[in-house]
DNA sequence: CGCCTTTATTGACCTAAATCAACACGGCCG
DNA sequence: CGGCCGTGTTGATTTAGGTCAATAAAGGCG
């Protein structure tokens, strides 16, 4: 048996024996398609806790997907405003907005001790022209995220804090169970500063509906870990909070 | 002089004689690729203000470009709330979030009666495979509107009512700015009430906020149509209104 | 281990904007 | 021309959640 490291790296650089490879780029490509793509694939070092792996503004050199661990973006916008845009789980693709003009516009931290599969741009635009399945697959997962996008605009613009904390909660935990992970435990790898940043509020107000939601016995939190106890409960206050619009 | 029916016709399909190519799908295209891009192209009938264009759920058979007037993209989600996603003017491009899976995942409804460009995703698909410089140039497209979300929902989340307004306005400005078109008025082709829901606000707060810029002299508003006199002052409130985030 | 910094929770207060409600304007049709 | 309906404006009241402030855990480090 080969030494560890070796193992991983092993592990790291085929994404023909990826469990991810369904959620990944690799879904939807035939072996012979999949092999070429795994030869532009480079799994880096691992990635400390809270350090960047893109910059604002950095040229569009490589697209990243999350291997282990977790991610979050973050874009400052002309006024200087910090905002997160997202969280990202093993199997999620970073850098899908650096296409407009190739430059990057966000940065990218990763939450926690984390390793990337790095993929580089330009050997991947002349792959992408060669493999029409690896287009499309392309296509649909920028597509995926701008139907996400829209779903957290509503998320942002229509409902009350607890409506937006129960959205994150299913939303985190509906993103387990397609990882095959335990769903009703929903490990919260970010600081509460984060959470509030990405749902708009402020963190005192996080923590205070957190706890309200423990007390009706709907979640059980312990610091970075929620327990899901009452998932239909949790659906309801994900919609109740969010109000209707006026007629056009 | 053909008859002006046929002249508009032959307007309509000539993307290389649209005024729009460098804003819309045939920037960056050469002659000859472009040709073929045309060949696609199929301008329909006029479509009436409130007619949808394309409804959630429908499968993708076609995207659209704005030729002229304007529509909006609406989506209810699973909660039945119903959200404005965006507001799109000549040369913007409808239905990128189709490529998922297929299908819209919001409905587009014309603002006023406008024209569209037609553009069947299958035999687009193929051309796609075809011309990289026109894979290229979609790529380009739909991350642009990725980073646009990201701006919106920054706007969302963290502007009041007076910087949202703000933002929507210089937005609109700056966009008419892109078409050649004069940026101190700005036309509101919709109903207060579409403005309201698309910026998350209740159009009572629409409307008082419009009337309280138009007292500061920031800008006059007649029905539908906003003169912006102050720019600096705009942008200036555009961005007062957010708030830091606390850091992480 | 104990100190200090960072992160999280809880409380009291206040403000922006939602809500409720009345009213005004403009276009359309009889 | 006058009434009516859709659309927009303005006012009074309420409330969710932001703000300020104090306290409590938790984690890091000499």
């Amino acid at each position: 048996m080969p030494p560890l490291s070796q193992q991983m790296q092993q592990l790291s650089e085929t994404c023909s024996h990826c469990s991810l490879r369904y959620l990944c780029l690799p879904d939807h490509l035939d072996t012979h398609d999949l092999e070429k793509l795994e030869r532009l694939v480079d799994s880096g070092a691992p990635v400390v806790a809270d350090t960047e792996l893109f910059a604002q503004g950095d040229g569009l050199t490589h697209i990243y997907a999350v291997r282990d661990g977790s991610a979050k973006t973050v874009r400052i916008d002309e006024e200087g405003f910090e905002q997160i845009l997202g969280f990202y789980y093993p199997g999620d693709i970073l850098g899908f907005d650096g296409f407009a003009d190739q430059h990057h516009h966000c940065s990218a931290v990763a939450l926690e001790t984390s390793h990337f599969c790095r993929i580089p741009v330009d050997q991947l635009d002349a792959l992408v022209d060669e493999l029409p399945s690896l287009r499309q697959r392309l296509t649909r997962l920028m597509s995926q995220v701008l139907s996400e996008d829209g779903r957290m605009m509503l998320t942002l613009g229509r409902k009350d804090s607890e409506g937006r904390i129960s959205s994150l909660l299913l939303g985190l935990s509906r993103r387990r169970a397609l990882r095959g992970m335990p769903a009703t435990t929903v490990p919260l790898n970010m600081k509460r500063a984060d959470l509030a940043n990405f749902l708009s509020m402020r963190l005192e107000t996080v923590s205070r509906v957190l706890t309200r939601l423990q007390r009706a016995q709907i979640i059980k939190v312990s610091q970075h870990r929620v327990e899901i106890l009452d998932r239909d409960a949790l659906r309801e206050r994900s919609s109740r909070g969010a109000w209707v619009a006026d007629q056009s």
